[in-house]
DNA sequence: GATTTCACATACGAGACGTATGTGAGGATT
DNA sequence: AATCCTCACATACGTCTCGTATGTGAAATC
């Protein structure tokens, strides 16, 4: 057992603390989710949380950029899988769709967060993540493959179009038929922005 | 002055309290709204809110079901003012992003009540209001003039794209010139429907 | 005119957040 | 190598807010 730099040490506290939070924040939700107790639960009291995060809008931050993180790789894995740009945008959309599912995504980032740190689309991942379809939407325009319209505004509604699509699938009885149902009715709509149709 | 009967005046005190309540909850947030506050705005005590509204929750679900209802009634009208089906249904999205600029409905409806009351799809109101999208689509499908898609789903993208549009509208610096390139993508998206473009 | 109802006010208790202060271990300094 | 200092974290406290339980006075009913 080698002693631990004292970095070390503390980054191991944040990443601890970071965990606990999620997994309160997920079940309980931002508002209910008590420090001292989710605190406890990482076998720290709420002085290392203060510390090292300032106040409970801090911590909740630290929760949605690791989580933001995972998804973004993940993306970037989904788009380099695909064969064509267009169809690495397409996939990356349906990919967001399916991990807005988990209800550690939907009550975070998707409920609690909006509320607590305001309009993602200010967040500077999110950004992150808007800048990725950006660029892909604007490589499309360049080679001619889609319509000339602005690549951030088109980004920009294809994401809400998807955030709105988990939200309504997780809430249904049969999520699966509904995911194909709203797959398939994405596709068209994101088929607007093709210069030619079929 | 005519001595106003019990309903009305218990109705005239709801009325209040919903109106200190959009008031607190706009410029503060959900959240840091306390009520003792907002009922001391409105001339009143904690007594008559707990008892006309249940609790905290159950008043801004009373504020989200004004604002929506104010919200319906305009699409309405301005469905009505459109020649076509399909431009009914453009136009009436264009308003719904262009009424999503006011903070008021930005802090209340898009950010805090999807966070308190849960995801908007399942509220009855919204329903409503993606009721009437749904069954506008679902007739353009029957004529034949968009493709045969889910029309619940193609609505609820579409309601999606036009929220997250709001909120990146109301945070530009130039809102009037996004609001334009916003709206002129979404007519594209929204084309992506038709079964002949152009 | 007495009684009951009920809309609203008041008093109270239970957390929860944030801050101010304490502490002990590990690194820096000489 | 000994001392001091830094700092990561713990502890104690004050304040605020929500929800409930109880009180009250006016209006409605009989």
């Amino acid at each position: 057992m080698a002693a631990r730099s004292r970095a070390a040490m503390m980054e191991e506290t944040r990443a601890k603390l970071i965990a606990s939070a999620r997994r309160a924040f997920a079940s309980k939700g931002y508002a209910a989710a008590s420090m001292d107790d989710l605190t406890a639960d990482a076998g720290l009291t709420r002085g290392a949380l203060y510390h090292n995060f300032g106040d409970k809008k801090g911590l909740l931050k630290a929760v949605i950029d690791q989580m933001d993180a995972e998804i973004l790789e993940r993306l970037r894995l989904e788009q380099e899988r695909a064969g064509t740009p267009w169809h690495g945008l397409l996939a990356e959309y349906i990919a967001y769709i399916e991990m807005a599912l988990e209800p550690e995504i939907q009550r975070i980032m998707l409920l609690d967060g909006p509320a607590v740190l305001g309009d993602p689309s200010q967040w500077p991942n999110q950004t992150a993540c808007l800048r990725r379809a950006t660029q892909v939407i604007q490589a499309l325009i360049d080679a001619g493959s889609i319509k000339p319209v602005d690549a951030e505004a088109a980004a920009l509604l294809l994401n809400g179009a998807a955030l709105n699509a988990s939200l309504w699938i997780a809430a249904a009885e049969d999520p699966r038929a509904v995911f194909v149902k709203v797959t398939e009715a994405f596709r068209c709509l994101a088929g607007g922005l093709l210069r030619e149709n079929r």
